[in-house]
RNA sequence: UGGGGUGUAGCCAAGCGGCAAGGCAGCGGACUUUGGAUCCGCGACCGAUGGUUCGAAUCCAUCCACCCCAGCCA
């Protein structure tokens, strides 16, 4: 196991934090996480939130939870407060709360000093001309007419359309560098654009928002952050960053680096398909349990533990990686195992009449709690003449390697007895409705008092107390494992995988299980781990499978059509 | 074809000139009252080609592949 302590080679951008540190470059650090509230948080997000949340921890430092929130065409305090959450609920806690928009005074002040230092301009063209004269990859862009205003002129419109004068579209305010620049970046870049919208927080107060690439670094030098960390996209925009950082006087210089996003497979990220996703219905909200949102996995019963390990695990680094989801299932399996309380659930039951077993008899076993967990304890569990067991555990005509009930065939029922098959009792159409079986009375307890080895175990309930539950049964939403692999012509909803969710109705579960809290969590022997559903009553408990156990007879015998879930 | 990045086993990822960490997945075995868990074992000559060096995944050169950039999105 990976714990906090121990040491482990450090990823470029500690090391880069540990040499600035050494090197008295600062002599603290602040990061940020700074989301822009136009969606819900997702798995990719969670990277971005542990590396930099986790980076201020260990280096003793500060990181600021900051809303990116200068475009309020998008932006809804809907999002702002779902992020506070996620973000809380994976356990962190920012030092500082801030807002953009904070700072929109600040940054208006800055974009006047740029205009007075005739690094700035207001450009009355039409975004489809602004669009041509910036030229292709392979042809420089050209000035545009309005470039060399003076200053006075520049300043004049420049309010103006802060103060509502112009239409939206009509002028923009640009920053003057280099139309012939090679990085497109760099062709004189919008800084500031009329919107006319109400603002989240700012209200009807601007008229005029500013571009991300003019706000994000001035965001940083306010709040004094000395390790900008954002993804590879942004690599091409680091000399634009700079350029207005080193162009006005700001109260603290960052610095930004960046890192590779996160791709899992059978996933999507985009946050525009993600919303797509929940307006169409598609499935049930932001929070759906096969959403890679933060909420989602919450909801699908994934713990705060096991999505920070995860985000360790996969590590932090600059190449385009595309991690399995199977790491995800294990970092989840791997902390369920030693925590999650155990039941019986039968998904499919199949009845089985223990035919020597006494009439009216019911027997009372312990049960562990937790094999993995001495402290766990017991509980109890009943048992009668007449059980269910799972479906698939029963095979007329058994392929060699399989080594649970069939005719003539023993097998132990899980903490109880041992029974053998002696018959299965079909329907009209042939299909094995009933199964009659003998008990071994002296097993009780599992053990066969003549020593002889029993393969196979089975979990069961019993007719006298079972509860009748209803299961949902998650797996990966897309069938494509590489999401970028998308055939021409096809959508992403083109791969949406049918079977992402299978609902049983009628499934059967042990007492305990029926009066679990919602978002309770169990291992369902040979199953896997299930959480319980909000909707959950005792009456009729509903469960979501978080993921199935690593499933080895699911191999052999069916050549793992279908994957891990 | 301009610029910016990246290329180490199926997937992540260490390595910073001295003879390739670790994790996941996979495979084999042991053990097992969850075909779970646990335990043991198994895999690379480092995109390619040249060069420098006693010695290179690590330095140089050339080439190849992949990703990003032409929003008044972030």
């Amino acid at each position: 196991m990976v714990c906090d302590g121990e040491s482990r080679s450090l990823n470029f951008i500690e090391e880069i934090i540990t040499n600035d540190l050494e090197n008295g470059v600062v002599d603290s650090i602040i990061t940020r996480f700074p989301p822009e509230p136009n969606g819900y948080l997702h798995i990719g997000h969670a990277k971005s939130i542990c590396l930099n949340f986790g980076l201020a921890i260990q280096f003793d430092g500060k990181c600021n939870l900051r809303f990116d929130d200068t475009n309020p065409t998008k932006e809804e305090t809907e999002y702002v407060e779902s992020i506070m959450n996620d973000v809380k609920w994976l356990g962190f806690e920012w030092a500082n709360l801030c807002y953009a928009s904070d700072y929109f005074d600040q940054f208006y002040k800055w974009a006047i000093d740029l205009i007075n230092a005739g690094k700035a301009y207001v450009d009355d063209q039409s975004a489809e001309d602004i669009r041509q004269n910036r030229g292709t990859l392979t042809k420089p862009g050209e000035d545009s007419p309005f470039r060399n205003r003076s200053i006075e002129e520049n300043i004049d419109l420049f309010k103006r359309m802060t103060e509502g004068e112009f239409e939206e579209g009509s002028r923009v305010l640009r920053a003057k560098i280099d139309m012939s620049s090679s990085n497109i970046n760099m062709r004189d870049p919008v800084i500031y654009r009329i919107l006319k919208r109400s603002h989240h927080r700012t209200g009807d107060k601007w008229c005029v928002y500013p571009m991300y690439d003019f706000a994000h670094g001035y965001e940083d030098a306010i709040e004094g952050i000395t390790h900008s960390i954002c993804t590879l996209e942004f690599q091409d925009h680091r000399p634009l960053y700079d350029w207005f950082i080193e162009n006005v006087d700001v109260p603290h210089v960052p610095r930004q680096y960046e890192f590779a996003r996160l791709n899992l497979t059978f996933t999507i990220m985009s946050k525009r398909k993600l919303l797509e996703l929940v307006t169409s219905g598609i499935v049930s909200g932001w929070d759906d349990p096969r959403m890679p949102t933060i909420c989602g996995f919450r909801r699908r019963g994934y713990t705060p533990e096991s999505i920070r390990r995860f985000c360790k695990e996969i590590g932090v680094a600059k190449s385009d990686s595309m991690v399995e989801v199977e790491l995800l299932h294990y970092c989840l399996r791997e902390e369920l195992n030693r925590t999650a309380q155990r039941g019986m659930a039968v998904l499919r039951p199949l009845k089985v009449v223990l035919e020597n077993w006494p009439d009216g008899f019911v027997d009372e076993l312990d049960a562990e709690n937790n094999p993995e967990d001495e402290n766990s304890g017991n509980r109890k569990v009943r048992i009668g003449k007449e059980i269910y067991i799972e479906r698939e555990d029963f095979m007329e005509e058994p392929s060699k390697k399989f080594f649970r009930l069939a005719p003539g065939t023993e097998v132990r029922l899980k903490y109880a007895y041992i029974i053998k098959c002696k018959e299965a009792i079909k329907d009209e159409n042939g299909e094995v409705v009933e199964l009659r079986c003998t008990v071994d009375m002296d097993s009780r307890g599992g053990n066969a008092p003549d020593g002889r080895r029993i393969k196979g175990t089975l979990h069961w309930a019993w007719t006298g107390d079972a509860v009748e539950a209803k299961i949902n049964l998650y797996g990966n939403l897309f069938t494509l494992k590489n999401m970028n692999d998308m055939e021409e012509g096809k959508d992403y909803q083109d791969y949406l995988d049918p079977e992402s969710l299978v609902v049983i109705e009628d499934a059967l579960v042990e007492p305990i299980l029926a009066n679990a809290k919602p978002m309770d969590k169990f291992q369902f022997l040979r199953h896997g781990y299930f959480c319980v559903d909000a909707e959950s009553t005792p009456e009729k408990p509903v469960f979501n499978r978080t993921v199935s156990l690593k499933d080895s007879w699911g191999k052999i015998s069916a050549g793992n059509r279908r994957g891990s879930r």
